[in-house]
RNA sequence: CGGGAUAUAGCGUAGUCCGGUUAGCGCACCUCGUUUGGGACGAGGGGGUCGCAGGUUCAAAUCCUGCUAUCCCGACCA
């Protein structure tokens, strides 16, 4: 049977081979391109369910925009086109011929004008709010839209980075900066809340730097994570676009004063690249481990009865079981799968189903369970009126996960303002290392080619003379978290 | 976009150097039986345009040419 490699011998091995046999995706036939089975698509989906409800609940409205995109619109904001330019999948025609069976591009269904698929979709999105938007009263706009969008990657990995990826893109536009600025970081809050309390994945927040920063932003603000090989995951962004893109796009308003104002901007995502930050934050070598809260399944129920003594009787045992999971809003299922005992234990551990509940003779008999915990491995005997303590197990669970996660972070992330004990400390082992910045492209560019760690993010300014920049000594700017990063 | 490797059943592979039976094996799959508390076992069975297109040859998975795709490592990136 299929063994997954252990971490300690190649992370990225076990990545993929975690999500290959737990089932949540596999490769698609274009390069890059992935499919996202039901296993893990059922994941995606309570993020995105729980996800959607704080964005809804939050003032925004969800909407739909096109995947097609005019090439002319790519143009008109200069850092976004030279951002973007590199990776985008192009519509150039709209006709195949069939040459004895072989398809060929008509040459004469040539587009007059090239068709970029999204990379993401500010452009089109102020396209349409300079329609939406004359008034005062017009604003503010807050969309938001679960889309595909494509970006033609060199290098791919399964939900890291593929060249289609499935996301969440908000868009909003303000009257005034600091409406846009406290949209930007009121989405970081809602980010934070969803990966914390809901995912159980510690973050460090803060700002991206001018070289990190999304292309046509003024500010980047950045939920940055630990993998369990120590390395920084990018897990999601929110973006205070100033108006750049209002201007772009000639999106103008009139003020109670009759006045002409600009408009402001934000955009904000998270994609199934945080599926990828869940496997490795919380994988181990028996493979996935789901927090409760968004795992498909949240107790797996195993009967084991294989000579099928009192069959009826014992089959009724485990469906009052299961009914009172499911009274209690538990997410529940049972294996009734052919395998032997022994494949199921495994096979749910490397699912990361939170808990396992076995049913065999000797508890039928006795009138009790056996309930396992994948976080810890521990097992306990509980009869069927102390079924209802389980939500509180899956708390327990969850919140301990959340914790070792957090400690986790703790233990590998170094304070530190010299320059050489730095890059001892990262040539060593991947770590986040707390340090001063003066604030300038070239000290971060030299640090990123000497160590190849990057600033993750800005935690916060200062302005103190004694603190000075650990690259070049000047006086420093800010406190930054610098990493290797995926 | 550079460097390397690979392409044989659903997956993993042997065979390729040195052309020659009906392309072999493991896993998975199907049938039957025995099993089942930490990845069960036996017997039987099905499944292959050997990546694609040409060429050399009496004969090509094997040699030659071209193409395509994927994987790994770098540069770039959510």
């Amino acid at each position: 049977m299929a063994k997954i490699t252990k971490q300690s011998d190649n992370f990225a091995k076990w990545y993929t081979d975690v999500i290959l046999e737990a089932d949540l995706a596999e490769y698609g036939p274009v390069k890059g391109t992935m499919v996202i089975k039901p296993y893990g698509y059922s994941l995606w989906e309570n993020v995105k369910d729980t996800l959607n409800s704080m964005i809804k609940e939050s003032g925004h409205e969800n909407a739909y925009f096109p995947l097609f995109i005019p090439k002319s619109f790519l143009e008109k904001e200069a850092k976004h086109v030279e951002g973007f330019a590199k990776e985008c999948a192009v519509v150039t025609h709209s006709k195949l011929i069939s040459e004895d069976g072989v398809l060929k591009v008509d040459p004469s269904s040539k587009l007059e004008e090239e068709i970029i698929v999204r990379p993401t979709s500010e452009t089109i999105i102020w396209h349409m709010f300079k329609k939406w938007v004359t008034s005062y009263r017009d604003l503010p706009i807050k969309i938001n839209q679960w889309a595909n969008v494509v970006r033609w990657e060199m290098r791919t990995r399964l939900f890291l980075r593929t060249s289609e990826f499935l996301w969440q893109e908000g868009h909003t536009a303000h009257a005034t900066k600091e409406e846009a600025m406290a949209e930007t970081l009121m989405i970081v809050d809602m980010y934070k809340c969803l990966f914390e309390d809901h995912l159980a994945i510690p973050t460090m927040i803060g700002r991206k730097s001018n070289m990190e920063r999304f292309a046509g932003a003024d500010e980047t603000y950045s939920i940055e994570t630990m993998m369990r090989d120590k390395k920084a995951l990018q897990a999601g962004t929110s973006h205070y676009l100033g108006t750049n893109f209002g201007t772009a796009f000639d999106v103008k308003f009139q003020s109670k004063e009759n006045k002409e104002q600009p408009v402001f901007a934000t955009s904000w995502g998270v994609s199934t690249r945080m599926i990828g930050a869940l496997i490795m934050v919380h994988g181990d070598d028996k493979g996935l481990k789901i927090p409760p809260r968004i795992a498909p399944h949240q107790v797996v129920i195993i009967p084991i009865n294989p000579k099928n003594e009192e069959k009826e009787k014992f089959d009724n045992f485990v469906d009052t079981i299961y009914n009172k999971l499911k009274n209690d809003s538990i997410r529940c299922s049972i294996d009734n799968s052919n395998n032997s005992p022994g494949f199921k234990f495994n096979n749910w551990e490397l699912k990361g189903a939170p808990l396992r509940i076995d049913i065999g003779l000797k508890e039928f008999q006795n009138n009790k369970v056996t309930v396992c915990r994948r976080d810890t491995g521990e097992k306990e005997e509980i009869s069927p009126g102390q079924l209802s303590q389980l939500s509180s197990t899956l708390e327990d669970i969850q919140k301990g996960m959340y914790s070792s996660a957090s400690t986790f972070l703790e233990e590998n992330t170094f304070e530190l303002n010299d320059y050489s004990e730095f890059k001892k400390l990262l040539s060593k082992e991947n770590c986040f290392i707390k340090t001063y910045w003066d604030g300038s492209d070239i000290s971060e560019l030299k640090i990123k080619q000497e160590t190849k760690a990057t600033i993750r993010c800005i935690l916060e300014d200062v302005n103190d003379s004694n603190l000075k920049c650990i690259f070049s000594g000047e006086p420093a700017k800010h406190l930054v978290v610098f990493a290797k990063a995926y």
